[in-house]
RNA sequence: GCCGAUGUAGCUCAGGGGUAGAGCACUUCCUUGGUAAGGAAGAGGUCAUGGGUUCAAAUCCCAUCAUUGGCUCCA
């Protein structure tokens, strides 16, 4: 019997039934099934192996494609499997599945300790049985067959999983001799497995419940070419220099001392002065757009967290309250209850809304130590924070209005990269996790989404992600070195109105309780500037740089025109500074340079007699020389956002 | 919080049972030099903290703290 095959192109051809991906792709070319490691039918990726019976639409996947490159990480785990299966008898195996950027597999070592020691010994055994081909066979095994091979087997954490799956849907997959249940699909043989690293293990919870035991995971990489495991250990050496942490302590942005505590870090003159520069952007934009200044305390009151009804849920999260004169006081962990309590001090009338606080609060969190992380997981945080208090029919523009404000910050700072994750409510969890009002719940989130949808913004939703009073979106942006965090929230709130018993009075003379939406686009300073500098590898645009300029004397001789140009320069509100040190001005470039200080002026006899400054951009050069004013100029459109 | 690794000068790191080393940075002196490191001298450390083993501990052991790769978490 023939079954016809239809290609991507559109193109279809006949082939005899039972004829699988690879040889297609063999009747096509011998290069293509050389490179061929799975094949997508009918949009489901399968081994390319397997014999296809019926017509089917057909794509073969390489290395180029993403499913591709999951099944060969995917067979690689089975590959690393199989290694220490023989290399350590009688360990027991969890779950191998590829991931962005490699592949892991959970294990139970038992007693022993397995380390990075143990590295070596492992990718050659694995480069052994790679280079043996053997092919990865697929059979369908019954659920009481399948109980027996790891009863006899000893292992219990496929049993475990074997409990939720059925007759039917049950496959081994063998290679060598090694078989894992498995629902595949897997490349033809091992010997497309070419380079091997082993990366690092971790502690890694069975099935991710703090709950369960701690596995072992062993985190590999491999390639089908030694050259790509080469790039991308490079790569991995780039990204290190781009390190915040790193580049945090060469630039002098912050410092983290054990006295101050972890996760509280100390600004240091340069990135305060960062600060002040995204504070000062912020405030302008905001003002803008008639957001009006707050300020609070950072402290509270216990009542006020219950009534918040942030305590029940975020207790954890929290500094120990203090006792004072018989009561209990908690460090601030956010700033809604105080702009909350600000919009309830004085009546508010509809003519009066929308009415938007902003705050660049200050809030301390207490994260859980392993949780902690440069400057992107902290315990002292200031929070680019606005809520924004308005009727149900403002709601939508006023929505629309914060995520147009993302996407421009998003634009000044050169953010390609980035997603809109909308986070709605579990139903199950109402009354726990969430405000246990599902009319609300399911209000506010259409809401939402017709906000997205009528403003064509890209999102995806989430369920069991919102806050717990209301539906939010996260952003989600990628730092130049592939990290990836939620930047920016934005959420809707229709339970803290009621609890603060906010109100306005409507046209008709009634209370009508506001929506209250909690923004956040800058992030904190903390995030955002550990954001930026790796984003910027620390070459800070010249608006953002901490230092814009250092003038450099040619010799003591010029020192006083070095002065004369450095106090023009801070007259025109330009950050520079001069290099007084009797030092060569080839040293004093390199300085500036390894410093990523935007622009050098070097000063020297002809400068001082023409009143002009050579200037040297960062990363550039020489451009020459140019009348101070003219410089002056040139900085004033580099501050410009 | 859990599993693993790490902690030596301001920074990057070497060393290692017999009371500490390099480079850079810093200070002083010499040098006054035109676009990525001029020279010399000097100063800097209870080797994270606390306990234990030992004639002797920075080194070995234990605990604690901190950092870190992950896990869990992330208002």
């Amino acid at each position: 019997m023939q079954i016809s095959i239809k290609f991507p192109d559109g193109a279809v051809r006949e082939y005899p039934s039972g004829t699988s991906s690879l040889d297609i792709a063999r009747s096509i070319s011998e290069g293509l099934a050389r490179n061929v490691l799975a094949a997508r039918v009918n949009g489901q990726v399968w081994d390319a192996t397997r014999p296809i019976q019926s017509d089917a639409d057909l794509q073969l996947l390489t290395w180029n494609d993403t499913d591709g490159k999951k099944t060969y990480w995917h067979s690689s785990a089975h590959l690393l499997a199989e290694a220490l299966e023989s290399l350590y008898p009688g360990i027991k195996l969890g779950i191998g599945p590829p991931i962005e950027n490699g592949f892991y597999y959970d294990i139970d070592f038992g007693d022993f300790k397995f380390t990075s020691d143990d590295f070596a010994k492992v990718e050659q055994k694995m480069n052994e049985l790679a280079r043996q081909e053997s092919a990865f066979k697929r059979s369908d095994v019954s659920k009481a067959d399948a109980i027996a091979y790891f009863t006899e087997k000893n292992d219990p954490y496929k049993l475990e999983l074997l409990q939720d799956l059925n007759d039917g849907e049950i496959t081994f997959y063998e290679q060598g001799n090694f078989t894992d249940l498995c629902r595949g699909p897997h490349i033809p043989h091992t010997g497309f497995i070419k380079a091997i690293k082993l990366i690092s293990t971790a502690g890694a919870y069975w099935r991710g419940s703090e709950k369960n035991k701690q596995l072992t995971r062993v985190y590999a990489i491999t390639f089908p070419k030694k050259s790509e495991l080469d790039e991308y250990l490079l790569m991995l050496e780039e990204a290190k220099k781009r390190d915040h942490r790193k580049l945090g302590k060469e630039l002098e942005i912050f410092t983290f001392d054990d006295d101050v505590g972890p996760g509280l870090p100390l600004w240091l003159p340069n990135g305060a002065q960062m600060i002040e520069i995204l504070e000062s952007f912020a405030k302008k934009t905001e003002k803008e757009q008639g957001y009006q200044r707050v300020k609070t305390p950072h402290i509270a009151r216990e009542s006020m967290y219950l009534k918040s009804g942030h305590l029940p849920y975020y207790k954890d999260s929290m500094f120990p309250a203090m006792e004072i004169d018989g009561d209990r006081y908690y460090l601030k962990a956010m700033n809604c209850p105080h702009h909350h309590k600000i919009f309830g001090a004085l009546p508010r009338s509809y003519k009066d809304l929308p009415i938007r606080f902003a705050e660049y609060g200050t809030c301390y969190r207490y994260e859980q130590s392993g949780e902690l992380f440069g400057l992107m997981r902290v315990r002292s945080l200031q929070m680019n924070d606005a809520h924004i208090y308005c009727t149900e029919e403002q709601f939508e523009q006023e929505f629309r209005k914060v995520n147009e404000l993302y996407l421009r910050y998003f634009q000044v700072f050169g953010i390609e990269k980035y997603r809109m994750r909308f986070s709605t409510h579990d139903p199950a969890k109402l009354g726990q996790k969430y405000i246990n009002n599902p009319e609300l719940w399911a209000k506010t989130e259409k809401m939402v989404r017709d906000v997205l949808v009528n403003s064509d913004i890209p999102f995806v939703e989430v369920e069991d992600e919102a806050a717990f009073y209301g539906p939010k979106i996260d952003i989600q942006v990628w730092s130049a070195i592939g990290r990836e965090f939620t930047l920016a929230t934005n959420q809707v709130d229709f339970a803290q109105a009621e609890r603060f018993d906010l109100s306005f009075v409507n046209e008709k003379n009634e209370r009508e309780r506001p929506i209250i939406i909690h923004r956040a686009p800058l992030s904190t300073h903390e995030r955002f500037i550990g954001f930026l500098l790796e984003h910027y590898a620390g070459n800070f645009p010249v608006w953002l740089a901490p230092r814009q300029a250092v003038v450099l004397p040619i010799s003591d001789k010029f020192q006083e025109y070095a002065d004369t140009v450095g106090e023009m320069l801070k007259k025109s509100d330009i950050r520079a500074f001069v290099d007084e040190r009797s030092e060569k001005a080839g040293r004093k470039i390199r300085d500036a340079e390894v410093a990523k200080i935007p622009y050098m002026l070097v000063v020297g006899e002809r400068e001082a007699a023409s009143g002009e400054v050579s200037v040297r951009r960062h990363g550039q050069g020489d451009l020459g020389s140019m009348k101070l004013s003219d410089f002056i100029e040139l900085i004033e459109k580099g501050n410009k956002i």
